[in-house]
DNA sequence: CTCTCTCGACTGACCAGTCAATCTGGCGCA
DNA sequence: TGCGCCAGATTGACTGGTCAGTCGAGAGAG
């Protein structure tokens, strides 16, 4: 088995074996979590010498540098598409980022797991360098937040900001609580979920009859 | 310095040791973080010699599990205690639980972050152990919303689970962003936050006349 | 005299990162 | 066409530092 090299030329196939570390770390990083494992173990979940991680990166901590980065980006760019759209409703905005991020997991799960458990939620450790990454996700939603706000959609006494640590704290839970078998997976989870967090959220648990009544009285 | 030995008896000198092995692994954790400080600088803060600690503890690890613990248990006893209090109305009952947990940052924020940072959000390594324990407490959040649902004041179709995920997900959101200061901190902060994370959960982000007129078509 | 508390130097394991050696494939030159 | 050379790719044994946990000895109370 893998005895061919394939076609590969050997430009591309020095690029393929970095590619082939990251795909390995998310593997490994994802089994193990970041601190419990050796970097020997991504290099044999790769296939390749020890001494070739540290040729294409210059630490462990670059790998998950990496893999965040690459990532998070993608989301930051996809935040800001949605905004950017003039014609959809706040709350249509709000279910395209949660289905963003959902389905990031649902085809990534092992990446997603690895971004979340190692990097969101570890601000302690190694998300304190990424702070201000993280940071720009919640302003991007917050973004969207802000012109509901102005246009009298969304309540004035809730701040953007604050509205959007719920918004993205509800959803990352809810990642968390499938990465680790709190809730029940699937693929028609995933897809009832989006448009419950954002039902949650931006409607209110409270049905109507007993929130409505409070307004005018 | 610290020569005298003041009044305290031999006995409850020993339990006072412990308990300030404990108090400095509280401040210690929380500067450095669990995996980024040696025993010896608990031992340091605590004023007592190395090895001493290993004598109350069997590693430092049994160290952050009862500092879990113990904090855990008696947010666990609150929110039961709060759900047996039939004369409240849901909507309290969860502001009533958001309050316990913002007043314990409050009070204890260098115990909160520890738990929060180190264990409720490092489910990977280190909160592994204690899963059982914090699917209790979304238990407990989740019991409160049933009755809501149960008497149609909550949505029924958002399971109480989810609902409590939700829920749940945004106060330790507002809180993870207090600690690495993302939000602003102070005593009216505080105060005001346990309103608003219950009325953007309970009543939604949407104003009623915005969310109101879809429900009769 | 014994039991518990206290001490801190020491050990043993672990592992990230280094480095010198080897391989490979393309390219200039005769 | 064939030869020699170089640069980058690849290898894995080894090093250096870190630190959790051990242990044997001392102190003091009952």
């Amino acid at each position: 088995m893998a005895a061919a090299p394939g076609p590969a030329g050997s430009r591309s196939g020095a690029l393929d074996k970095r590619r082939m570390i990251l795909d390995a770390a998310v593997t490994v990083f994802a089994r193990q979590g970041f601190h419990h494992c050796r970097v020997s173990e991504v290099a044999d979940e790769a296939g390749v010498a020890y001494g070739l991680v540290y040729h294409y990166f210059d630490s462990k901590e670059e790998i998950l540098n990496q893999l965040f980065l690459e990532r998070w980006q993608i989301m930051l760019d996809a935040i800001a598409e949605i905004d950017r759209r003039q014609e959809v409703s706040v709350r249509d905005k709000l279910y395209m980022v949660a289905s963003f991020i959902i389905d990031s997991y649902r085809h990534e799960p092992d990446l997603m797991k690895v971004i979340i458990v190692e990097v969101t939620r570890a601000a302690n450790s190694f998300g304190r360098l990424h702070l201000e990454k993280i940071r720009e996700a919640y302003g991007g939603i917050a973004a969207i937040v802000e012109t509901a706000r102005r246009d009298g959609s969304f309540k004035s006494d809730i701040s953007s900001e604050f509205a959007a640590m719920c918004f993205y704290g509800a959803i990352e839970q809810v990642l968390t609580a499938w990465i680790f078998d709190l809730l029940p997976r699937s693929e028609e989870e995933y897809e009832h979920s989006k448009g419950l967090v954002v039902d949650a959220i931006c409607g209110g648990l409270e049905t109507p009859a007993a929130s409505a009544p409070a307004v005018s009285g």
